[in-house]
DNA sequence: AGAGCCTAAATTGTCAACAATCTATTAAAT
DNA sequence: ATTTAATAGATTGTTGACAATTTAGGCTCT
């Protein structure tokens, strides 16, 4: 019965992924950067074995791109991507919607309204403080996302899709800047879902996306290209 | 500029990738299987360190589940898994639908066209050969989320969710058992898309879709379990 | 007889050296 | 002077050996 919770019931390779996924994010690996294994191997104090598994991961994450026999890159989100992925985000994220209004529990409407004074005090009292910027709108899709039921569909815009939209927000400084009408449509969303209409909840959900999708594609022409 | 167009441009963890691909896909590596590393490394004629890099990929993929130090497995593709990915197909390629009906040239909509006239003439005379079974009705959803033009879907669609439906479609001998009726139901997409109304077209594939999967539910519980 | 622990074999994870490919620099030729 | 070709360096891909962990088998003890 080896360490009770041992320091690392996991492999290196699967360490270093979620390190190197949260290292691009953040942007401590410049996106578009070409990525040296012997250099990143030895910065982590590991082999090139585990690090090319997890390249390999990082790789279906679409987080780097590999060319045979000339290495990795760090990709670099264009527009084109990250309207992409936000048209996808639009019909997965509107069926969460739905099925979490059919599926959430008393307790998780509850939880999820208090999410949202949460967020509002946050926004008064900081206006706007980085962290809750950035992750607390995830935090909320992430909670309607997971009452969906749907494991599939959980892990494909958790676990899979969004590490790109983080990064996109790390890298935009003040994304929408518009945190006070974000927080309505979520009391919105949240309201339709607290009443079980899982329609209306849809809804509100493809709108809500599909704004701010139009807030990226107006902030990168304003930002020149 | 080594060869013209080389043997092998690519790595061999990425040939030997798509090679266990298949070989899962087609059953010739049984689902719910143990792999065993040394094994397989020595049935492809390549050693453990491309594989591992390989099977790294099918894990993203969600062909196989690895447990640390415990091993690989192949997936074991159960009812509950199935309908989800089909709920996802439905946003998905209702999606696709939609896009495709406003991208299509006209020269595409034509071959849509003709290849639903060659699956008719294959239902007919052949009652349904095994590959146009299979691949026939994967050839008509490919066009159509080609044609949608955004990437990521097409990449998500093809390249990431679809070889867990083959893989049903490989094991379950005759699936719908009704190749007219579907052919009935592309048709009128086909009519659809040809006429440039996406949101019919985004209708009809759904419901296409979720009808298929109200068949698989059906024969699943048909089949004991 | 059955449960639990311990030992041993097999398997997975990791590492470091070797081979193949690409990139950049330099030299030569037009 | 610019383009092309060749060479050297660096980097990626691959291999085989080593270390750590798990699983199976047998033994002991209750």
């Amino acid at each position: 019965m080896q360490a009770l919770f041992s320091q690392d019931a996991r492999t290196i390779a699967d360490r270093l992924g979620d390190a190197l996924v949260t290292a691009i994010v953040k942007g401590d690996i410049a996106s578009g950067s070409k990525i040296s294994e012997p250099d990143l191997a030895q910065a982590y104090r590991v082999s090139r074995g585990p690090l090319r598994e997890a390249l390999r991961r990082l790789e279906g994450l679409h987080l780097v791109s590999r060319v045979p026999h000339a290495g990795a890159r760090v990709v670099t989100l264009g527009l084109e991507e990250l309207v992409e992925i936000y048209h996808i985000r639009e019909a997965l994220e509107g069926m969460a919607a739905r099925l979490a209004a059919a599926n959430m529990r008393e307790e998780e409407r509850r939880a999820l309204t208090q999410l949202l004074d949460l967020h509002e005090e946050n926004i008064e009292q900081s206006q706007g403080r980085e962290y809750f910027q950035r992750e607390g709108d995830f935090d909320f899709h992430y909670r309607i996302i997971q009452a969906s039921g749907n494991q599939r569909l959980i892990d494909l815009l958790c676990s899979e899709l969004y590490h790109l939209i983080r990064m996109y927000r790390y890298r935009s400084a003040r994304m929408t800047a518009r945190p006070a009408v974000a927080l309505a449509e979520h009391r919105q969303i949240a309201a339709a879902i607290a009443h079980g209409d899982g329609e209306f909840a849809e809804m509100l959900m493809r709108k809500h996306i599909s704004t701010a999708r139009r807030n990226i594609e107006r902030q990168f022409r304003a930002a020149g290209e």
